[in-house]
DNA sequence: CGGGTGACATACCGGCGGTACGTACTTTCA
DNA sequence: TGAAAGTACGTACCGCCGGTATGTCACCCG
């Protein structure tokens, strides 16, 4: 960020992925022309297509933005507690209140596999918002005293994160986010606690 | 299925949705031309146009039957058992392997959200393999003796149905799908024996 | 200060979804 | 039974959109 060129580079890049973000938000991936947004960012295609491979290049930025967003918004919340279960609790409801964000929404859960693939998804969501599903859980349920190996811990983490990203979803249709969000509390939180129950009166008896 | 007409036309659409099915299952939705399903089905667009108002259509069409033999695979798999839970265990099994079927995860989880929307993919669900986990909460979780009002039955079944998709994700994308299948249902059966665990002390306790 | 390069703009192409229209066969009914 | 009506397609074409090839001008650097 150095020379007048470097700065003049940047801010059409940013103002690109800014639009671009805004137009997959509001009409999805197919429903967005480079058109739109080049006309919106006020340049033109070659100007896109210097910065950018094509429409998917541009699609991942905007995905990143938004799933970096949404994991950061998570890990706040979740710094501070020394408590594991508590921790999981905080990150739950930061959680569900990241996936009702209308750019998460449409550009991660509903554009982003079928644009990215299953694969490049995975890969993209397992550095963000699903390391810190992975690290919440792993300090919850991965004491020795519960003796679970990577696999099954990696198999939690994905129950969990599963089980999350639906309530969220459903929690984000409802008319009453609110009362849905304390009900989704309320579930995985009987949930985590017959969890924890149950390994506990088994690592106790195991010994 | 009358008279010949009937059965010409009856026919056409069938191949027309049998070769769109095995093309969105392979290429996915944005890269299956309307073309290449006609030159498939060996007729011409106006047959397709004929029959279906758009590509759209031709997918939801897809979509429906796909979705319909993975929700027959799951009932056929549950029926028999009267124990709840373990009709559960034998849905969950069974859901884990219509998951992995490859138009399952193409047509349904990857391009489902994106083509029909989100509100259109919930319908669309919500009348096949939903139902069927929903019965199976229901039929657990819906006794007198834990008092879980229906919203709180649907938040549970909303909590499951995501938990045991991801999980059945990562199982098709998992080298060894048999020992990741065991795992996930080692998994979500700690969980459902916890659950029960703790539902079943609060029932008992509160009398 | 001039050659090179980076940051765009312009013009154009091919493919694809969708439409308008034509046509042959078939059922229906006076 | 024969003509009118309707169904089940086929043919030709349009407009948009992603992508590319090429031109241009300002800026950095020796």
């Amino acid at each position: 960020m150095r020379t007048r060129r470097q700065r003049y580079s940047d801010s059409t890049k940013r103002a690109l992925v800014d639009v671009a973000e805004q137009l997959f938000t509001t009409h999805g991936y197919s429903a967005t022309s480079l058109d739109a947004i080049v006309a919106g960012a006020d340049v033109t295609k070659g100007a896109l297509y210097h910065h950018f491979s094509g429409k998917q290049a541009v699609f991942e930025a905007a995905f990143e933005r938004v799933e970096s967003r949404a994991s950061s918004g998570i890990a706040r919340a979740t710094e501070g507690h020394d408590d594991p279960w508590e921790k999981a609790q905080a990150g739950l409801r930061a959680f569900l209140e990241a996936v009702q964000e209308p750019a998460y929404r449409q550009v991660v859960i509903s554009d982003g596999p079928s644009v990215l693939g299953h694969e490049r998804f995975r890969e993209q969501e397992e550095r963000s918002t699903y390391a810190i599903v992975d690290e919440i859980v792993r300090s919850a349920l991965g004491t020795d005293a519960y003796d679970l190996d990577d696999a099954m811990l990696d198999t939690f983490t994905r129950i969990f994160f599963g089980a999350m990203s639906a309530a969220g979803g459903a929690v984000a249709v409802s008319q009453d986010p609110a009362a849905a969000a304390a009900r989704v509390e309320l579930a995985i939180g009987t949930i985590m606690a017959g969890l924890r129950q149950l390994l506990d009166s088994g690592a106790t008896s195991r010994r």
